[in-house]
DNA sequence: CTGAAAGCGCTTACAG
DNA sequence: CTGAAAGCGCTTACAG
């Protein structure tokens, strides 16, 4: 067979009618074994593959799960894509992955764009700029669920599933204060997102508990993370007391600032001690290697098809929050 | 209507056949301009959206383009699938993904269910097991259009979008020279692949050029990439008289080498002068800053995506071979 | 300019 | 256990 096989091929050839062939390829009883064998291995010998844009028209759903995240090129949501990708194929759902670019008109466009291919279900990572639900409610009034993931709406009723960042601030704070820094300073994110607020406040926390005085000028916020981190670097560097650790928002400003401290003359991790965050590719490869939070973007995304697909097979009906756990990795920067 | 709205609806209410109503959707001429006017009304009125289902199984085609990467989250390939993305999106194609993992198998799979889904076209970069096209082929057979891009098949012929690799290695060898190296080594990839052995021809055609004599004790290959950098760098370090340049077949694996070196008491660029590959943001973060080649990741996704749709829509008939510039990017480490 | 009919490839009651 | 028939929502020759 050269053209794609068709039910009507196989009909033909074993000489029975395809409503017939339709049943032996997926209905085990109702069917004589004789007749499903021979079903079942011409199908095989021909590469027979239903016609998925038929099989979607008869049942009313596509098996395709629309995804618009932020952006698809970095660490953070590729790896999220990744484990998303792994999960539907799995299940044998597709995904269209759209990305908004960090714009609500394109995030609104996605999600219509989307939604008129008849997508069972909606994953959705929202962009800095979104800050009301309208367009993705179009979803729910096509009975079409949607799962939020990483970056959510807080007013948004619908199942979400993060990561709990304020943790695993929390987590390498406190790792540094157990190695004996009592001065830590922190290099935060751009102020406005949800991402520095958590991180931050697990830093603050983790103070306190610790009954370590906050020390406001050890805190400076990057405009927009790796671009001028180094400024937000020295600011902290600055007074005659050093830091004798800083917790970093993530591990790109965090090599900066290996860097600029390694410049100065300090080392590290016997005279400051260094966190990241992320786990990315270089933490690993950087002298000292750097002590950083993992985030679990595969498991997140890998969880979030998974529970938008239960919830498309109705297997669950109210909105869950799933707040997956960070892991510290030690390297030598803290050590 | 709180049902979603058909052709049927439509032209019940306006007591009109479903021909009618396709055709003045979609058909300027040969229909009456009221009658026209009145669909065109009520579907607005309506809010009425085609099925998009519905229309492939007639029309025998998507939008939809398969992409089978070998994994999403990599620098490079994420910044791909960026590319396509976009450029997909504009055109009104969708894109779905798969990444095959590196195995042949899960690539082969990949490749059957894109297949079944009907996608119009199939934008594929092969895993490091993949050696023949067999599966590949089925597309051809099924009148699917296939691009190959970055890790392509020598032996398979479609049109192929690719960076000029063995040029940006070129360049990069030929900077050190002009810097003074002349016993330059080099740690490639995996020799199996494609990308490994064009930067090594790259390598090997900048010394000849310069009348360096190529030294095989100065050529180490790792096995697997960043896993066993390592080894593949103490290789080529290990002799009495040390290089002084080394290209490297990527950045991490630079950045592996710089504290390796270093660590040997060795300054970079002072002793040992280096160039990695593929300008990870790690890149310009580490000590030295390293010098890298630039491969246009983004560009070759949406040329990829755009060659793609002209041979779905036979603008095109014959294969053709483009080839992107890489840029280098000169930092410390060469300095 | 319009409608009846056939068909895209599949599924699923319904008879037999 | 099997087949004929209807139908998913749409498009497109073909008549008229």
């Amino acid at each position: 067979m050269s053209r794609t096989v068709i039910l009507k091929d196989i009909a033909k050839a074993l000489n029975i009618s395809v409503s017939t062939v339709s049943r032996a390829l997926r209905n085990a009883r109702d069917i004589n074994p004789k007749t499903r064998q021979a079903v079942l291995d011409l199908a095989k010998e021909w590469n027979y593959e239903p016609n998925f844009i038929a099989q979607s028209l008869v049942k009313k759903h596509t098996r395709i799960i629309g995804v618009v995240v932020p952006t698809i090129n970095s660490n953070y949501f590729s790896e999220a894509l990744s484990g998303m990708t792994d999960c539907a194929f799995e299940q044998d759902y597709h995904l269209m992955i759209c990305q908004s670019n960090e714009t609500e008109s394109m995030e609104n466009r996605s999600i219509r764009k989307l939604l008129s291919c008849n997508i069972d279900g909606l994953l959705i990572s929202v962009s800095k700029e979104t800050k009301n639900a309208a367009v993705i409610s179009e979803a729910y009034r096509k009975n079409v669920p949607v799962v939020m993931f990483d970056r959510v709406l807080p007013g948004f009723e619908c199942t979400k599933v993060i990561v709990d960042e304020y943790d695993g601030a929390f987590k390498a704070v406190e790792h540094l204060i157990r190695k004996g820094c009592r001065r830590i300073a922190h290099v935060g994110g751009p102020p406005e997102l949800s991402v520095s607020q958590n991180r931050k406040q697990g830093y603050l926390d983790a103070l306190k508990k610790h009954n370590i005085p906050v020390r406001p000028e050890l805190i400076s916020h990057s405009k927009s993370f790796e671009e001028d981190a180094l400024v937000a670097i020295k600011k902290v560097m600055k007074h005659s007391e050093l830091p004798d650790g800083i917790f970093f928002i993530n591990d790109l400003s965090a090599i900066a600032g290996i860097n600029y401290i390694r410049k100065k003359g300090l080392s590290i991790p016997e005279d400051i001690k260094i966190v990241g965050f992320n786990n990315d590719a270089a933490s690993a490869l950087v002298d000292p290697a750097l002590t950083t939070v993992m985030q679990p973007g595969y498991e997140v995304g890998k969880l979030a098809v998974g529970v938008l697909i239960d919830e498309i097979q109705k297997k669950t009906d109210s909105y869950k929050l799933f707040e997956l756990r960070t892991n510290l990795v030690v390297r030598k920067s803290s050590k």
